[in-house]
DNA sequence: AACTTGACGAGGG
DNA sequence: CCCCTCGCCAAGT
């Protein structure tokens, strides 16, 4: 049993980036936000760096833009966006809708703090 | 221990 | 839409 807690500070992203479902996304800000305490879109990224070789779904993780930040980077091409589209993401422009792929673990649900306009 | 680098993100022009 | 600035924090030099 491995709890959370005891993970190392990169542990606890594969963490989450392992539950992603085929077909969906998570932006660095979105998992940094979830894992709180001193984690940032940055250091999520920086995390994400050295997944490549680790056992987790990578491409799922992208930026908060919808494109993927390998694009012009050491992997091939676009290697990150064809990995996607096998899965059913759809990318217009090298970038893909976030609203419509974005996904949130169960039991971290976004907040959705919407004031009650007409009360 | 100080400085620099990032698969980042939100804002401003 | 493109470019720049600031904030963020782990790692590498």
């Amino acid at each position: 049993m491995l709890n959370v807690d005891e993970q190392s500070y990169r542990e606890k992203v594969y963490e989450i980036v392992r539950q992603i479902p085929v077909g969906k996304i998570m932006t660095y800000g979105q998992i940094a936000d979830i894992l709180g305490e001193g984690y940032t879109a940055r250091t999520v990224g920086y995390v994400m760096n050295a997944a490549s070789t680790q056992k987790v779904p990578w491409q799922r993780v992208i930026n908060s833009q919808g494109g993927c930040s390998t694009s012009k980077m050491t992997t091939p091409h676009n290697l990150q966006q064809s990995l996607l589209e096998e899965e059913g993401v759809i990318f217009k422009n090298e970038k893909c809708d976030v609203k419509t792929y974005r996904w949130t673990p169960e039991g971290y649900e976004e907040e959705d703090d919407q004031p009650n306009l007409f009360g």
